[in-house]
DNA sequence: GTACACCCCGTACCTACGTACGGAGTCAAG
DNA sequence: CTTGACTCCGTACGTAGGTACGGGGTGTAC
């Protein structure tokens, strides 16, 4: 198959603006043109539904960066440790959330239980 | 006390630049002026340390906003409300993140099994 | 052959939360 | 009275990931 812009962005589910975008960020390669067009294939699509099943991950457009040199030069180890870099990020922010949880729920429980009248107690957390 | 903006700064633990940020931003008002210097008071540590407090919990600056107002006109049913509202959010957060994790840790769990000459299952999952 | 959708490019703008810079004025101590 | 630390202001820059705009050129279907 042959593609405008217009059609690949389409294709991948994505806008014309963020396929130039990758394109400056070097995510996707200048493709050919004849007149002035781009003109993309098949492996466009490809590549960019790769990058946002990457994303759809976790993972950042640098990160992408890497994965996709991974993907030309397949590195089991290189690809693991990349996972394993970010699964610990991962772990960090969920602790990071259930705290704010916890906070919240607090919070909450702490209005629930309030005369009227009181002033919000939850308020005087933030005060104190 | 007394305070010049960059006392203020020292004693809530913030940059001067922050201050005069929040400034702009409207959660701090414009403080008196004797010369052309900034003249501060206890209250305004309190106040950037309740910024500081909210901010911790998961709050945005423009949440502040909101938090403000209600520590003027305090409001038990208001301040519930918006905490419920951010748990909401962060419970959205949360399952997210365990389906990353569930992700990282699969893709990770396929490279350990991975005999050394096969081609990395992971990027086949990014791939397929 | 003319609409109309599509494409080109560069640049500015958006959220969120500040940080950095630069040139100038000022306060306090020694 | 000088030195150094502090303050003033506006503006630009930083990340992350794009979106929007404006003025122009073009491919195609009727």
């Amino acid at each position: 198959m042959n593609y405008t812009i217009g059609r690949l962005a389409k294709a991948a589910d994505v806008h014309v603006e963020t396929v130039r975008y990758y394109q400056r960020r070097g995510l996707l390669s200048a493709p050919a043109r004849t007149t002035g067009f781009r003109h993309y294939t098949d492996a466009d699509v490809e590549q960019l539904r790769f990058i946002k099943r990457a994303q759809s991950i976790g993972f950042t457009l640098s990160e992408v960066d890497t994965l996709l040199a991974l993907r030309a030069k397949p590195s089991c180890p290189d690809t693991r440790a990349l996972a394993a870099r970010k699964l610990a990020l991962v772990e960090e922010r969920l602790r990071e959330l259930r705290r704010l949880r916890r906070e919240l729920t607090a919070w909450i429980d702490q209005c629930d239980h309030n005369p009227v009248t009181a002033p919000c107690p939850s308020m005087e957390r933030l005060s104190a």
